[in-house]
DNA sequence: GAACTCTTGTAAACACCGTTCACTGAAACC
DNA sequence: GGTTTCAGTGAACGGTGTTTACAAGAGTTC
């Protein structure tokens, strides 16, 4: 059944079981306390021996970030897969599921989204949320968005992010006309990131400027306008 | 003149010298580069001197944190008191201020806006917020956005944060009405500030889903947005 | 099966870190 | 002038990332 030798199944394991401690320090006592040498400790090993996994201690923290944005991925692909309604239902359910997934892994959603990063920035999380965008966009019909509703000077980006979408669409099998996914909608998507986003990191962070004791309703309030103003008619 | 000893003069020069390093470390070299024993180098002295300044590398960092929320309410301060024009002038500069900081300042912004914070975050930052906001509103006299504009369950919330308001602004001298500082605007204050939070925690840590080159229109865009749906008209 | 290579781990060392502690010497005070 | 206060030192402890030389087993080749 499989082809990889001993040997392999052994780096592999070992791989794994490193990616796993190191996701344990991290949940349980914070980015800082992700250490070689504790990580090695959990193993019952050394800390020099995880030079042969990893290049230094910062590709290790890249590996994790990518671990989390695949299982960030998951996750909001199983909420979003439980959501059978029309399109805005399964946007409701995404945002809602990023913005539990959030709060349930700060030190997580921290170190993903919140550290000045390498400026590739081409990771796991990038490619799953224009998954997500783009298969969403593509399956709302109604473009109540023209082109001329945003101003001239971000047709450049818009359209390269356009691009972007479509590239990720369709490397899934999905192709989309430039009509569907015009840029009116590409504007409200970025605005919607932005909306998203901010909700959520100033929820994480306790950022917000005055105690919040009730932020769920906060957030689906938002999250309401958001759809309004991005084209979704707004009955639930 | 001065009422100081010569000793208390001497302590408040190394103290400001300490401050002024670890600042330097952050700008130049992030948030790992400012150790203790890094700032004591830069000083001509050892590490465990600093411990007559400060309980721990800790407590060092926060006042870090206070020195750069500081910092940042002078710089908003100073450019809010160039714009001269009608209220949504001064909403749109001191938002354009903020972004530019951030902007010009990362590390800080990181460390300030970006970690899973101490739950009491009392800081200077949120004063600096509350004023501006405040006075802003309460100079702000069309009040365009009724209570029942906003769902019930965020009452509660919406409550406090106006005492928080109305609390800030009386601190400097300037008294407002709750017919005034309605619930409704409240609201948009709190939305707005996801908004503007949300763009430029994004812009500083790359995390648009795609290059943006020209990030400034951008910013712009919403800014227009959110004035909008805030309440102000849109003439510049 | 012996000789060889490749891989995975070790132990020791280096330079750095936060922190503690016993101490020194000078300033401030009475 | 004697005493107290206090900023600063040096040594030490246990922690960190990283490099190096070395050992021992797994896999391969003859």
């Amino acid at each position: 059944m499989t082809e990889a030798t001993r040997r392999e199944r052994l780096r592999a394991e070992t791989e794994r079981e490193i990616r796993q401690a190191a996701r344990a320090l991290l949940v349980e006592r914070g980015r800082d306390a992700v250490t070689l040498r504790a990580i090695a400790r959990e193993l019952g090993i050394t800390a020099p021996a995880l030079y042969r996994y990893y290049d230094s201690h910062d590709a290790l923290l890249r590996q994790l970030c990518d671990d989390i944005c695949a299982d960030m991925a998951a996750a909001l692909y199983a909420d979003l897969s439980l959501e059978t309604g029309h399109v805005g239902c399964k946007v409701r359910a995404v945002c809602r599921a990023f913005r539990r997934w959030a709060l349930a892994h700060p030190q997580e959603f921290a170190l993903v989204f919140a550290s000045p990063r390498d400026p590739l920035g081409a990771d796991q999380f990038g490619s799953v949320f224009l998954q997500l965008a783009g298969q969403l966009i593509a399956s709302n019909l109604v473009a109540t968005h023209a082109d001329d509703d945003v101003p001239e000077v971000l047709h450049e980006d818009l359209v390269r992010f356009q691009q972007v979408l479509v590239d990720a669409v369709s490397e899934h099998g999905v192709s989309i006309g430039e009509d569907i996914l015009n840029l009116g909608k590409i504007y409200h998507v970025v605005q919607s990131w932005v909306r998203l986003y901010g909700h959520v990191a100033l929820e994480v962070f306790g950022r917000f400027p005055f105690a919040v004791s009730n932020p769920e309703p906060m957030f689906d309030s938002m999250l309401d306008q958001m759809l309004t103003d991005i084209g979704f008619s707004d009955d639930s």
